[in-house]
Formats: structure tokens, C-alpha cells, sequence
DNA sequence: TTGACAGGTGACCAAATGGTCACCTAAATT
DNA sequence: AATTTAGGTGACCATTTGGTCACCTGTCAA
């Protein structure tokens, strides 16, 4: 019943750890220390969220010294997504999710 | 620090509601009475992982008599897609994962 | 070389989660 | 009308999870 993406879903399930994946999509490279800085957590917290987001995939890492840079990496992301979604229905959805936004913006 | 996700995250983080995902994903419209056959664990459970996937909007449904036909919403799953993945790395992306699945086929 | 800095480990605790059960309502069947 | 069938509710329990802390290793700078 438990299946190889399991790590991923997992990791995404929680909003802090969202939270740090947001943070690296608006810029990659970013020590832990960097970080830290911009969860309302301990230094210990955001380690253990980095780590379940590295061993997911979602992050891959480079050490520099004493440092450790993190990336985002998109690849389990788009897996998810072509799990559910077949290249037949993707036209729909996105059309959707397109109207949903435009009717959004102007009320 | 939470998001109007966070239904949907927390709805897919476990392997017993992503199964139920690709059952319907597989043949849509069925009632709970139907799902609840294709899981090792009793009606209730799956009752309430149903809920927790209705009330993701992951699932719609539709009542039908006594029965409650069930259908799969695949909005969500996209804009979990479009949130990491930008139009530009999209392309990159896809090209990964196609290449990857030729290598493996290939062996 | 001494101290500051970046990061890792294991134990620990409160809170959330998955699953079951006794009990309930409403619709279909006989 | 009586029974069966589809589904819902709230309490309950074992396990998992998020977060903190004391303590550790390795790297850089004064």
C-alpha cells in the first residue's frame, strides 16, 4: 500500500516545510542558517525539515566548507502531478485553473 | 505560515487516500460501499479518508438515492504542480522524466 | 591556538493522525 | 410493516509527528 513517492508526500504535507520549498523557488543556494532566519522555529526544527525534505528528493544539497547549500529540485513535483493527471486532461485543467484566475481578477 | 493547500497536502500525505486516488483515477463514480472493498481495513476508515479527501476537494460527489457516488477532482493536484514549477522550467522538467523513463526502460 | 560559527545527533514531550467500534439515520427491498 | 443496505457520528486508543534541548564534530578567523 505504501508506494516510492511515499517520502514525498509525506515531506509536502507540512506547511512549514512548504514554507522552506517556497523560499528556494524565489531563490536557490541558501545555507540553513539563511534559513532559519525566516521560521519562527529553532535552528533545531528547520535542520529536521530540511533533512525530510532532502531525503524526499525535494532538496538536494552541496557542501562549501562549513556550509551547506540547498536547491530546490522539481523533478518529484511533476511526478505527482503526472500521476493523476494524463496529457489528455492537463489541457482541461489548466484551461480551468486559467478561467478560475481570470474571473478572480476581475470582480 | 498556513495556506488554503494545506487541505489538499495533508489529504495526500497518506498511501491509503492516494490508493483510493488512483482507483477513481482509474474508473470514476463509484460509491464508498465499492471503494470500501478494494482496502484492508474496515468501512470506517475508508469513510474517513473519503471525508478528508472531500473535504480537500481532491473528491466531489454526488448523492444518488442511498448511494454517494464519488468522482476525482484533478484542480488541485495541478495547482500543487504550478506552485514549484514555473512555465519556463516546465519544459526541463518534463524532458527529465521523459529521459529518465526511456533509461529504464532500456536497460 | 583559542574562540566563534555552521551544522549534526539522540532523547524527550505534547499534539495530531490512522484505525476501530457502538450506535445512529435514511433509502431500498421483501 | 419489517428487514436489509448505504452511509454518518462521536468516543476511544496506539502510533506518528513537530518541536525543543543538551551535547557533539568540523571549519574558519583573530
Amino acid at each position: 500500500m505504501t508506494d516510492e513517492l511515499d517520502l514525498v508526500f509525506r515531506a509536502l504535507a507540512d506547511p512549514s516545510r512548504r514554507f522552506l520549498l517556497d523560499l528556494l523557488f524565489a531563490r536557490d543556494g541558501r545555507t540553513q542558517t539563511e534559513l532559519e532566519s525566516e521560521l519562527a522555529m529553532t535552528r533545531f526544527g528547520v535542520a529536521k525539515h530540511l533533512k525530510v525534505l532532502e531525503e524526499a528528493g525535494l532538496v538536494v544539497t552541496r557542501r562549501s566548507g562549513r556550509e551547506k547549500l540547498h536547491f530546490l529540485n522539481p523533478v518529484p513535483i511533476r511526478q505527482i502531478h503526472d500521476r493523476w493527471i494524463d496529457k489528455y486532461t492537463e489541457q482541461h485543467v489548466t484551461a480551468l485553473i486559467d478561467l478560475k484566475r481570470t474571473l478572480e481578477e476581475e470582480p
